[in-house]
DNA sequence: ATGTGC
């Protein structure tokens, strides 16, 4: 255990842990985090995975954790690593098991009062359309080589089948589509599990919800993303589903296993990594990349459910509008600033955003001037957040900042100590509408199970790796 | 997160 004497306050809402602290760490580990936060994180193996994270080959500036940080496999969820390209390390659990896990936030056109009558019935319209539940499978039919097409395309395959339009490849992430997918490198049995997941939500902490934008921080910027007080929005977080999954639990066994070829010996072997240049390392990105691929695919397509369903209960000009789509659990190659000049890195963002600050060639025109939209979920029927990259977070956290509100509890010890029935009940009393799939694993998506967003977000903000620009107060929750 | 454990 990490011992709170080891940590150095260096600024407000950011502590250190010096590379002197241990042996082997090649760069310091830096919390954003707020006392209690770190306080609260102390009582789990996160600050430690951190530490572990430092020993990675290649990493620069330091291993980082977001105020959302917990207990993950070998990483941290809420960190954030980049080595150096093209030799440094590339690790699976860096990236967790739900690959381009992520989000995407869809913009009425409407005000919530216009359309609060027919609330019950969207809700009931769009819970319908979209498979929910472990293990789900939905109402695509995909042959293995039409598969492969969506693994190598992305969000592009969905929009030339007829699942939305080019605007929306334009307002997500990488156009929804990673140029260096190979659909060989993803195993037969991540392909059989995936292949009729398209169009699907999966459990755990996914869902969809239909929002109301509650209150604005950033004028210049609402205006730039479109969004206003009293709007309905729509909300989708899911990611790679069974598929990306397997083709985690495929490379971390491959990389286990090859890193004595490499002389590579880890504190821990969940933090099992290969050289990014290796041939494991480069099969397991191309793998990688088919699995976000597939992800990006599958929130295209629930975003076109989610129109149909809209339409058909609002009428055919209800229009809904891609206010930008996230990847929270990837690896890129960017490049950043480091000792005052340009590198190319492998950035690792495990349940960590992306956060490109104003003018980033890679931000859609239409939001350059104020910074890429960051959307952040929130715990089940709290409120979700909408913040813009930064300048600072450019050069503080390599554009990355938090990605939700983060577990305080796991879900053992959230399920013994919540009644799923009664958490039913109480969204009932807050005005939420809930649809659940599964009551059992209700409690685990408690927001007792979670910090307090608005506490996580706000360090976000106060640091400047991202800054506010929208809160969102649910209406209704579908899970699965 | 996950056809929720090897």
């Amino acid at each position: 255990m990490i011992d709170k004497a080891d940590i150095r306050k260096v600024a407000p809402f950011i502590w250190q842990i010096d590379k002197s602290y241990r042996p082997g760490m090649n760069v310091p580990a830096i919390i954003f985090a707020t006392e209690q936060i770190l306080d609260g994180v102390l009582k789990d193996r996160s600050i430690e995975q951190l530490v572990n994270v430092t020993s990675l080959s290649g990493i620069q500036k330091a291993a980082m954790a977001m105020p959302d940080m917990h207990e993950g496999y070998g990483f941290p969820i809420g960190g954030v690593a980049a080595t150096s390209w093209p030799s440094g390390a590339i690790s699976p659990g860096g990236i967790g098991y739900d690959i381009n896990c992520g989000v995407r936030l869809l913009k009425s056109d409407c005000r919530f009062s216009q359309i609060e009558q027919y609330i019950g019935k969207l809700g009931h319209e769009i819970y319908k359309s979209i498979p929910s539940g472990v293990g789900k499978g939905g109402d695509i039919r995909l042959s293995v080589k039409e598969l492969d097409n969506v693994l190598q395309h992305g969000s592009k395959w969905a929009v030339k089948n007829g699942y939305g339009n080019e605007r929306d490849l334009e307002r997500t992430e990488s156009s929804g589509c990673l140029e260096n997918a190979y659909p060989n490198a993803v195993s037969e049995k991540a392909k059989k599990r995936g292949i009729d997941q398209l169009g699907t939500l999966g459990s755990g902490n996914h869902f969809l919800e239909i929002d109301v934008v509650d209150e604005i921080y950033d004028t210049e910027c609402a205006d730039a993303y479109g969004l206003f007080k009293g709007q309905a929005v729509v909300l989708i977080h899911t990611g790679s589903r069974g598929l990306g999954h397997q083709v985690a639990t495929d490379y971390v066994k491959i990389m286990m296993s090859s890193m004595e070829k490499y002389g590579i010996s880890v504190p821990d072997r969940e933090l099992a990594y290969a050289p990014f240049d290796s041939p494991e390392g480069q099969r397991y990105y191309a793998a990688m990349a088919a699995a976000a691929n597939f992800a990006w695919a599958n929130r295209q397509i629930i975003t076109h459910k989610i129109r149909e369903a809209w339409e058909s209960v609002l009428g055919r000009d209800a229009r809904l509008t891609l206010l930008y789509d996230v990847a929270h659990n990837i690896a890129k190659i960017e490049d950043h600033e480091i000792d005052g000049k340009s590198r190319k890195v492998i950035v690792h963002r495990k349940g960590a955003t992306r956060a490109f600050g104003p003018h980033h060639p890679e931000i859609p025109e239409a939001y350059r001037v104020v910074g890429q939209p960051v959307i952040i979920p929130g715990s089940m029927g709290t409120a979700s957040y909408v913040l813009a990259g930064t300048e600072a977070g450019m050069l503080m956290s390599f554009g990355s900042t938090c990605h939700g509100a983060g577990r305080q509890l796991s879900r053992s010890e959230a399920t013994r100590m919540i009644d799923g029935k009664q958490l039913m009940m109480e969204l009932r009393d807050r005005g939420i509408y809930p649809y659940i799939g599964s009551i059992k694993e209700l409690a685990e998506e408690a927001p007792e199970a979670y910090k307090d967003v608005d506490d996580v977000v706000d360090v976000i903000d106060r640091t400047g790796i991202a800054k506010k620009v929208a809160k969102l107060k649910p209406v209704v929750v579908i899970k699965g």
